[in-house]
DNA sequence: CTCCAATGGTTGTATCGTACAACTTTTGAT
DNA sequence: ATCAAAAGTTGTACGATACAACCATTGGAG
């Protein structure tokens, strides 16, 4: 298991460093949205109404920067703030029709991406991957968590 | 196999999300190497000798960005560049003893931490991984050599 | 030989994503 | 009624990167 663990880290560097880009190339024509604005789009039709300390929460960003964030993608057209009527301060955002739309697009346009990759590994490679992800995020998360 | 892939290409952008977090998290006091530096020594304690277009090349950089990266790495004394005395226009890249310290530093911290994921999963999770991620990026790479 | 196109590297400048600090507005508790 | 905390905004700065224009070196083609 310690030459498993020595030869795993050095995969997870070029795990990192690969699969960004695998994901977001092409993603959308003219590289319309980034990844945080994508994954605030994700987090939000996944959970409508959530505020902007919530996002910022679940994205791992400070407020300000969520603050920009959701600006834009308001100007875009991709999500509503409205106040909470019962908490001024507070905003809910909404992810619009568009911005549905547009999630599920590039829903749309990863999953044949990742078909395309699963086509060309064997059935154990994408057992491997579908236990072997799961783990390591919870595994990462769990360690995080504790500090 | 295709629920297999609606659910992966979600566990794909999460893994993005949380990896190269928890992958540089803490790695060195003080922060003082970002990923691409790391990747660059890494990529030069592996292949000494290396010029700046070919490391650009390795780490999917441009050559400008290369030349500050680089120009950095050598100021805090990680690497040196000498010109090749058979072609002047290119530098050639050695890690110093001191790059080659820090680098195995790197590579022991993080050794550590995937162990102590690695405690934390099941023999059959590890397995998933050490067969799932050599076989997701050859094939990330693969269709991205396509286009 | 000489000159020129190609190659390797550098510098100026711009952009993007983010953080931090200081600020405003709203709320709720004393 | 007042004040501290919470949500969000804005000013500003920084790091990482790209692109374009540039300089230096090299190796052919004429």
């Amino acid at each position: 298991m310690s030459a498993d663990a020595e030869h795993l880290h050095h995969l997870l560097l070029d795990l990192v460093r690969t699969a960004e880009f695998a994901l977001m190339d092409r993603l959308f024509p003219g590289q319309a949205l980034s990844m945080s604005q994508l994954f605030a789009i994700h987090e939000l039709d996944h959970s409508s109404g959530l505020s902007q300390r919530e996002l910022a929460e679940r994205l791992g960003l400070e407020k300000s920067s969520v603050s920009r964030l959701v600006a834009d993608l308001e100007a875009d057209g991709l999500l509503t703030r409205e106040r909470d009527p019962d908490n001024r301060r507070v905003y809910r955002l909404e992810v619009t029709a568009e911005g549905r739309r547009l999630h599920r697009d590039a829903a749309q346009v990863l999953h044949e991406r990742y078909e395309r990759w699963a086509s060309a590994m064997t059935a154990e490679e994408r057992k491997g991957l579908a236990v072997g992800i799961p783990a390591l995020l919870r595994v990462m998360r769990a360690d995080r968590a504790e500090g």
